[in-house]
DNA sequence: TTGTACGCGTTATCAC
DNA sequence: GTGATAACGCGTACAA
């Protein structure tokens, strides 16, 4: 269309006066030449700003040095610090990444999968919004690894994840041992598979303590923003005369809606309830009072899937893990203390 | 490398027992051909699961139906609005968005932009962190848009921006309107072209007043956590001597920062000390108190980008705005409340 | 509806 | 040890 400029290596190779394979090896550092034809050849590169097609070197090698990360939502704190990981890693090794935003939209996580798979991408790396893969994701045999989010079926993909399901049971044993006799779960309007960990982990340790938990102990939220929804449903909740002296909640933001709830109905955090928020995003630490939250840690969740990705694609199939679970962190504040 | 598996057009061809001229005007539905050899390919399409090399196609048609997008850092609820915005646009149009993540770094965005050269993107939107532009950033003639940030040699690049500096002018406008007498500008450690818009509209508008707004009514931070340094800054500041009623921060988090500096001074928000942030990204509601703030739109700045981006594509360079500046908008809350 | 030249870089083979 | 020649990968588009 618009590239009448467009320099190829052909043109390189003549205004050099040597072959094109000569201006292929020179610049991929293979084969022999003379430090002459070297610098002829590099001095000509330079001067018309020649750029090598990657179109025709992937057509070529069936590989493009680039990397795909399907995610639900960059605008997120916890999926874009993640890509901001995998991002440096790539970069580091020489791999672009091609950072694929779904929108938490099956149809474009598919879509997505197609075109990096056309586009002859070297890996990927998903986080995905499906409950379940459908087979034949990929055409040929790239390298997927599953991040954070584990569909049901992973069909024997290698994943990393954070052992969210622990991180809320800590919590919900911390509330507990801090005398809280009541103590509720926010969770998100979420795809079950995604928050089931964390309601698992919260039900175990209530059990565990011999508390119940059943379903009238969980709120799940509506689709929307958790904020507000986390406020209306918790006015509404004790309105109804239900008992709430602790709160575990499947993201920051429904914590911070739940206090502002809390605050509408003059309780106090944390002396009337305590309540843990999940991801210890920025906004935990600047909310009043300041939120106990979980936090999983993206870079490092980051780096290990790319650093995993990375064997895979170098074939090292072999001593690789299937599963890679990192550990959350408690992080207490202001809102359950005691 | 591993793609034994990879089914080519040519191997569809022979299942249809068709040419690969057919197999490709089926896929694109170019030419004419039957119903029957229609549905002959669409099925050997369907069964051996074929996924065109867009590589191929790349290189034939000097064009990959990619856009690419280079910004600093998609870890910021800001940028990462954009980017949302601007994939919804393409996905639409049939385009995917390649992110490139440059993390400040100029070189790591003129690595960038050589790559999307190279895989014949089809235009780039660039939020660029560098002052100066250089020539020849592109060996063909890939449209380009230049979005938010505008370095001093714009090359006759199309610009989409906020107007910040109108923004930031309204914004000291209203703290003097309400009495304030002693303004100060906080503003980030970042290159001086970003800032400079907004720097002037305070300069402008304190002028207009009479107001002094010298060098030592500017704050600049050094590089690091925004909120920690406009903390540690305007406790230092004011503990200097110097008097303080008002100030216009160029990011919420530093106004975040700056008010938990005056807490410890025990100078009280709004009543001893007006605060206005810039963004209006999730803290400044969440904060205590709510911050006033300046809101840019990204969604309209990305869509705007991307559809100025794709009238070039499409080769309409006539009557399009070579400037396409977007008001800002302000959301007054209580840090600046009478 | 098909045959086929083309786009461009890679790499194995061959020549000096 | 240096370098050239040519086949190849795969989809597109024009001529037949």
């Amino acid at each position: 269309m618009n590239n009448k400029k467009s320099v190829s290596i052909i043109d390189i190779a003549k205004l050099a006066g040597v072959s094109t394979a000569t201006v292929s090896h020179v610049i991929n550092k293979t084969g022999r030449y003379s430090k002459e034809t070297e610098e002829k050849v590099k001095e000509a590169i330079e001067r018309y700003g020649y750029v090598s097609n990657n179109a025709a070197r992937s057509l070529k090698s069936s590989s493009s040095h680039t990397v795909g990360l399907i995610l639900p939502n960059i605008n997120n704190d916890f999926f874009s610090s993640i890509a901001v990981s995998i991002e440096q890693y790539f970069d580091e090794n020489n791999y672009a990444l091609f950072i694929c935003n779904t929108d938490n939209d099956p149809q474009k996580e598919r879509r997505y999968f197609h075109r990096l798979d056309s586009m002859r991408a070297d890996g990927i790396i998903v986080i995905s919004c499906q409950n379940m893969l459908e087979s034949g994701l990929s055409t040929r045999n790239v390298p997927i690894v599953l991040l954070d989010r584990t569909p049901i079926n992973n069909m024997d993909l290698p994943i990393v994840a954070s052992d969210a399901r622990k991180g809320i049971y800590d919590a919900t044993e911390t509330l507990i041992k801090k005398g809280c006799q009541n103590i509720i779960f926010i969770s998100s309007y979420l795809a079950t598979y995604v928050v089931s960990n964390r309601k698992d982990g919260y039900v175990e340790a209530m059990n565990r303590y011999g508390f119940p938990a059943s379903r009238q102990h969980i709120i799940q939220l509506d689709k929307g923003s958790s904020l507000i929804n986390a406020e209306t449903s918790i006015v509404d909740y004790i309105k109804k005369g239900n008992k709430v002296d602790g709160i575990i909640c499947t993201s920051d933001n429904q914590a911070i809606g739940a206090m502002a709830g809390l605050k509408r109905l003059d309780l106090k955090v944390p002396e009337d309830v305590k309540v843990f928020g999940f991801d210890n995003q920025l906004q935990s630490r600047i909310c009043t009072p300041t939120l106990s939250t979980i936090e999983r840690d993206p870079t490092a969740l980051g780096k290990r899937s790319a650093e995993l990705l990375m064997s895979l694609i170098r074939n090292k199939k072999e001593d690789l893990p299937s599963r890679t679970i990192l550990n959350c962190r408690l992080i207490e504040r202001h809102s359950t203390a005691n």
